[in-house]
RNA sequence: UGGGGCGUGGUCCAAUCGGUAGGGCACCUCACUGUUAAUGAGGACGGUGUUGGUUCGAGUCCAACCGCCCCAGCCA
């Protein structure tokens, strides 16, 4: 027990720093606390090593049993992601991983994990439904948590660059009247008083009323679609930043993607090379993520393709094979502008020059990262857009506020969409895409 | 929705030709003062997705169903 005088003088000293561990190398040779989750703990005779983790790192403590027989006696036997707040002194060693360690002089257990019931995530292998099934526990491994980190990195740098480039954020509303995407992966849900009303699929349609409202705008946010698609780049419920400026043209849009592309890219690598590590990216890969980027027709592409022994001609889709293809050829995301029209949505516009082709854009992320933008130029034309409405089947009274666009001083308009979790699936190097969102909604998977 | 693959203790896997269902990890105990997903010794728990069929005998062969994974289509 402490005197009323050691009390006092230690009082008049500064108190102990609460610090994170991503900040504890900062803290060589003064004592600290950290809070946080016993994430292992290894033990060789009368000396402990638990491994703590606190979300933003993991670090290693020691304990010896001769020198701190309270602590040792709190540690001794803690099951795995229990619950603990541990004082101690950092000190630099080599021996520990990370570089330095904690030696512990007082724990605090908050909560014990029972032995009866173990914490079910090892540090060993696991199949990937049975993670799914404990995604809730998942994102606390640390490879999980940086992914996680870097999807937040992402978006910061994504609103920071469209901020900076005079764009307003203008949510679109999650309930809509009708499609504008393809009306077979529409969710449908009862709205009030018997009237249906469906998830959006993208908020393109509202941004572009924005964007005649307030010129340069975007929206960020969730979107849904109820493709029965089980691949590694498909989500049912994934998030979309989609910018819209009036009186710009499709070259501006690629400029704009390309800027958005490389500030999300050197923000991560810049802000987030901790994280990166944990993920084993090659950093010098994303390094070179600068403007501007390869542009290709779609002509070109399909030459290209060609050229590499892919049957692909003039008037295909592209699907994966094309796209890991066409990503090889080029160390950054190429472009691939003015795809056939007939391939492309009701509300694109057509080019002036050949009218068989769309004023559209695709980004394909290198290292198989796949499409993660499309967009372009929209149709200004009240008659066109009307006629393209009838001849896709759509509910033509749906669609009334927006052909009001065009009545009333429809301007050149453009704009894309940018999908978040293909970005930030491409960025970590991640195979499969539901890995860097929180809780993936996928075909068949709606727990935890 | 098509094509392919897979379902075995809590978890990750093995089981020859159809012949006694087993191991690693996790959990518990002990040893170890520098471990690196520690190691060594011991212990406890506990299983063939479901239904039916073939057979003396089925984890294994057959059928249907259920679930999962990968690929394709569609897209971000």
């Amino acid at each position: 027990m402490p005197t009323f005088n050691d009390s006092m003088s230690q009082q008049a000293q500064a108190p102990i720093p609460i610090v994170a561990i991503e900040h504890a190398a900062e803290h060589v040779g003064g004592v600290v606390t950290i809070r946080g989750w016993l994430y292992n703990m290894r033990e060789s005779g009368k000396l402990l090593f638990p491994i703590f983790r606190d979300g933003t790192g993991v670090m290693q403590g020691v304990v010896s049993l001769k020198e701190n027989p309270e602590a040792f006696a709190a540690l001794k036997g803690l099951t795995q992601e229990s619950s603990v707040i541990a004082t101690g002194k950092i000190q630099a060693e080599p021996r520990a991983p990370g570089g330095c360690e904690i030696h512990i002089s007082v724990v605090e257990v908050v909560q014990r994990v029972p032995e009866s019931n173990p914490y079910p995530i090892q540090l060993k292998e696991h199949g990937v439904d049975f993670l799914l099934d404990q995604r809730h526990l998942w994102i606390r491994t640390p490879r999980q948590a940086s992914i996680l980190r870097i999807r937040a990195e992402a978006v910061r740098a994504a609103r920071n660059f469209m901020d900076g480039q005079g764009y307003t954020l203008t949510d679109a509303p999650i309930f809509t009247p009708a499609a504008c995407e393809g009306t077979t992966t529409l969710f449908e849900v009862n709205y009030i008083d018997d009237q249906k009303a469906y998830l959006t699929q993208s908020g393109q349609l509202y941004v572009e009323a924005t964007a005649a409202a307030l010129g340069k705008v975007y929206t960020f946010g969730p979107t849904f679609r109820a493709e029965k698609s089980k691949t590694r780049r498909h989500l049912t419920e994934f998030w979309m930043l989609e910018p819209e400026a009036a009186y710009a043209h499709l070259d501006d849009m690629i400029e704009l993607a390309e800027g958005l592309v490389s500030a999300i890219v050197q923000s991560v690598v810049q802000n987030r090379a901790r994280e990166l590590a944990t993920l084993g990216r090659d950093v010098a890969r994303l390094a070179k993520i600068v403007p501007p980027f390869p542009r290709i027709s779609y002509d070109e592409a399909v030459k290209v393709l060609q050229k590499a022994g892919n049957p692909a001609k003039w008037g295909d889709d592209f699907g994966g094979d094309e796209e890991t293809l066409l990503s090889k050829e080029f160390e950054k995301p190429v472009v691939i502008h003015r795809y056939p029209s007939a391939m492309k949505a009701f509300y694109m516009a057509t080019d002036p020059v050949r009218p068989n082709l769309a004023l559209s854009f695709d980004m394909i992320a290198p290292e198989g990262g796949g499409e993660i933008i499309g967009g372009g130029e929209r149709q200004s034309s009240y008659e066109t857009l009307l006629r393209r409405i009838r001849e896709a089947n759509l509910p033509e009274e749906a669609f009334q506020w927006y052909l009001d666009l065009r009545r009333y001083g429809s301007v050149p308009h453009a704009g894309f969409g940018l999908g978040l979790e293909r970005t930030v699936a491409w960025v970590c190097g991640t195979e499969h895409i539901r890995e860097v969102i929180p809780f993936p909604r996928m075909l068949y998977r709606v727990y935890p």
